[in-house]
DNA sequence: ATGTGTTAAAATATCGACAATATCTAATTA
DNA sequence: TAATTAGATATTGTCGATATTTTAACACAT
């Protein structure tokens, strides 16, 4: 059913990577792509094949994508791709709000001048690539660069932990809009509000730049359940 | 080194529960403990004696606590119980005091009869067995008693993921208060403590209620800090 | 027919041995 | 002393065998 990713393999320049963790990038980008979808039983014999790997590192990557959400572990039972509704997405939404304004609250106020200099770069390079690449091919480019940006935003919070939580949460959004019919954002309109996000920050106007983040998350959030097949 | 653990195996009523999980539960209680040291090297050869179990479900659990913070992961260079220094210690404080908050005042908005009903039952056992049990010993019912009313104040806040985080934090911070050389509590103020925050949460004063929360964490985290032999 | 139990098949979970790789230690050499 | 190399050690990955559990099929009784 799920194929692919038995392309590459010989791609990592890296060298020294172990199996178990090449096996879970692959894993969690074909979640995340939608490829492999919710709910979907992960029978080892099947990954075993598809993604040419022994017991081991399979069990070890299925393993850590379980601590990490991705996918849900039942006791003697096996593995599932884990399940994704509208409500549990609300409830990603809400969530991220809440962590998301902490974060960058807390930002704003430790910022100084690295802080900016990253998120003036972070902008830039996310609307060279924007205006450059195809709008319906969600290249990877564009998706690293855009989770840069919002990393970026929240990178002087001074809490490593709660910079993960949010990243966790980040990729889980992801996951939801790769899984919605229709991809396409709303046009433009994106390149401005990271525009006036960033310049809210520069000011220091939190206030701003909270309510201008939350209401992007919540109008994407709209477009993504409008337009999501679940149950 | 280590050692414990061996003794039961039987215990469980369950019956269906995976090596690997009671694996994972009883070094997730080493370290929480204490007995397993920050830093110590968890080589597989000594685990496999210490724990009577395979290599299998040995990976397998510690895979899941590397996803869960609990160790750390090198690649190519195994397993070690994670840090803990005292600047750790203070961002997780600053993080849960963050996230707490916010779960406390949603509850608080939200909470209904039986979020009432939960706090009220949860400090009535917690207060019997603190006034009965021994001080000095740090029960494991005394701490599932403990876990359990820091969670029935959080409990209407809408969100699983948040609650889980909570967990998470709660927990990291049980391992800190189990590294410190005294253990001791500021003896009977910790039952007043909660008695006040139940208060203000059923009189629904929600400024109050995050206002000793809050405190309450601060004051244990600079106990702990005090009395930890940290770098 | 519906529901219940029994049995067979499939899948998961575990173990142990061995091979391949990478890392660490320490002795040798320049 | 510093760098290199060789051996020892540990981790990682593969394979095959086995035990346990879940699932599914099927016969039987109500």
């Amino acid at each position: 059913m799920n194929s692919t990713s038995q392309t590459d393999n010989s791609s990592s320049t890296t060298g020294n990577e172990t199996l178990a963790s090449s096996v879970y990038d692959e894993l969690k980008e074909d979640i995340l792509a939608g490829k492999l979808k919710p709910g979907y039983k992960l029978r080892l014999q099947a990954l075993k094949v598809d993604y040419n790997v022994g017991n081991s590192p399979l069990r070890e990557a299925l393993n850590r994508l379980s601590a990490n959400g991705m996918v849900v572990r039942e006791e003697n039972k096996g593995f599932r791709v884990s399940s994704a509704t509208v409500t549990e997405l609300e409830e990603l939404i809400r969530t991220r709000c809440w962590l998301e304004e902490i974060a960058l609250r807390e930002s704003i106020r430790n910022g100084d001048d690295a802080y900016d200099e990253r998120i003036v770069l972070a902008v830039h390079r996310l609307s060279k690539v924007m205006t450059t690449d195809d709008k319906k091919a969600p290249s990877t480019m564009q998706e690293n660069l855009h989770r840069e940006f919002h990393q970026s935003l929240l990178s002087a919070c001074n809490s490593t932990i709660l910079l993960g939580y949010c990243a966790q949460l980040h990729e889980q959004t992801l996951r939801y809009r790769n899984l919605a019919e229709v991809v396409e954002y709303r046009e433009g309109h994106e390149g401005q509000e990271h525009r006036d996000i960033r310049d809210a920050i520069l000011e220091r106007n939190a206030d701003k730049a909270v309510e201008l983040l939350l209401r992007h998350y919540r109008v994407t959030a709209d477009i993504l359940i409008a337009n999501q097949s679940l149950t």
